[in-house]
DNA sequence: GTTAATTATTGACTAATCGTCACGAATTTA
DNA sequence: TAAATTCGTGACGATTAGTCAATAATTAAC
């Protein structure tokens, strides 16, 4: 028995081990410098050994982004202790994604390989529905909250559906951070759009982001707008209570190895 | 003299042919399912051939991408021919671009592909030069209407800088057609986010988007603001004035074979 | 009209890559 | 200790991107 645990455990750590040094071959190599041979030799296994663990390449990436994607949950999820207006909690879930996504700016990069079909469609069928379902959970929370804002009489949904404002929320969130990754480290921008954020002088993306929720928001007339409601102390607030790990993290106070390994 | 002209007639017609071809490729089979010797078989030329028009697959699917995007900068430039307010301006053109998505609603999916970055790092320079070119005259014209706008005191800055604006303009466009293709053809979805759009009955994220952006420009206090002035109507006037061509193919008066033959 | 020079086209070839699987090594069970 | 089972391996088959020497077609020269 104690035998089969070992195994099991040291099974497990192998898994770590792929998915760590994947992370970083793809992170330093790009997808296309990603393969099966250089990994196997970089971790000292057998290529074999490897599939033993994951059905093909894509599997790989798909499960990273998958931890990925339940660390990010885990970081919005947080808001719900929060006793603040719907509004405020969507700011705050906007604020605590900032942080998350400073802990690695080239996480998202990642996310853009999910997203090309032809890869998305190599992926086993259990990691994608789980990635479905996270992605359904995000969807949920969000219509929750539009709907209980709607029943306190801080929003009117007016021409629009309850759809329509969660998912722009979420349009809006997934085109900066498709757009972009956080300037903060100087390596040579990949496409035109980074070279413009920094030709233009768009220094802190993020901070460009929470302007524009807001900007939306209030466009929603969704209460309490930003005239009413000090959304810059709550930045400060929550970044130094429910986020206030990220931003030790970020502020360089705690060093991490491997962004997956933290426990958030 | 005539001869040679004819040559590089019959060598612009197979590059055209190439492109043509591989264009229907990519969106049937994917980036994974398009192969160089695939694509010989089928335009029944030898593979040197194909590599004597473009230096390497990237090649060939970024020059489809500028292609693309060329139509899309001229559809988005006739707006400028007309008279009405920035901000009117602004709906106009996205009015335009949804229109233009639905001539081919599959053709954003192979934008994703350019935003990958180990494919876009393979393309050769003259083509990423053309590319971002391209990208700084959208921006180059966006932070013109904005200027303009605050000029004519219908827009204040206020908190933002004009790139703020403009930046958070683009990235709400980006983020609706990253996130979303048109729900038209029924095909099958290829990832979460096109699930939810039809079990959530997203039945037109066109729609949406343009709510998004009448929104934004709303919380921005951009005028004339939605109360007053209508800017359905403005949708209806420029999509059987400026945009009639694209109205007529999208209604399935006119058919087309390939999007990049279309003379726009 | 014939031949030489040039240009265009070809597909066999190399190197890389994914994923498989029969075999041998290690471990557990009897 | 021997048999049974599980684990790990890397050679192998199948595909693929891109090259390049050889061949075919075209043009130029006379």
């Amino acid at each position: 028995m104690s035998i089969s645990a070992r195994k099991e455990r040291e099974f497990k750590e192998r898994e770590n081990l792929i998915l760590r040094t994947s992370f970083d071959m793809l992170l330093t190599e790009g997808y296309m410098g990603f393969t099966i041979d250089k990994l196997a030799k970089k971790i000292d296994y057998a290529k074999g050994t490897v599939y033993k663990h994951f059905a093909c390449k894509e599997d790989i990436v798909m499960k990273i982004l998958n931890e990925a994607f339940k660390q990010r949950i885990k970081v919005l999820e947080r808001i719900k202790t929060l006793d603040i207006p719907e509004r405020a909690l969507v700011m705050a879930g906007t604020y605590g994604m900032s942080l998350y996504n400073k802990l690695n700016p080239n996480l998202h990069r990642l996310l853009q390989i999910g997203n090309v079909e032809s890869i998305w469609n190599k992926v086993s069928q259990d990691l994608k529905d789980e990635h479905n379902s996270m992605v359904t959970r995000i969807f949920d929370d969000f219509e929750l909250l539009v709907q209980r804002a709607v029943k306190n009489k801080n929003l009117e949904l007016g021409e629009h559906e309850s759809i329509d404002i969660y998912f722009s929320i979420i349009c809006l969130s997934m085109g900066f951070s498709g757009m972009l990754r956080n300037t903060r480290d100087a390596q040579i921008p990949h496409n035109v759009i980074e070279c413009l954020c920094n030709s233009r002088l768009v220094k802190d993306p993020a901070r460009v982001l929470r302007l524009a929720m807001n900007t939306f928001l209030d466009g929603l007339n969704w209460r309490p707008l930003t005239g009413n409601y000090d959304y810059n102390a709550l930045e400060t607030e929550v970044t130094d209570t429910v986020f206030s790990d990220l931003k030790k993290i970020v502020e360089g106070e705690t060093r991490i190895e491997f962004i997956l390994d933290l426990d958030i």
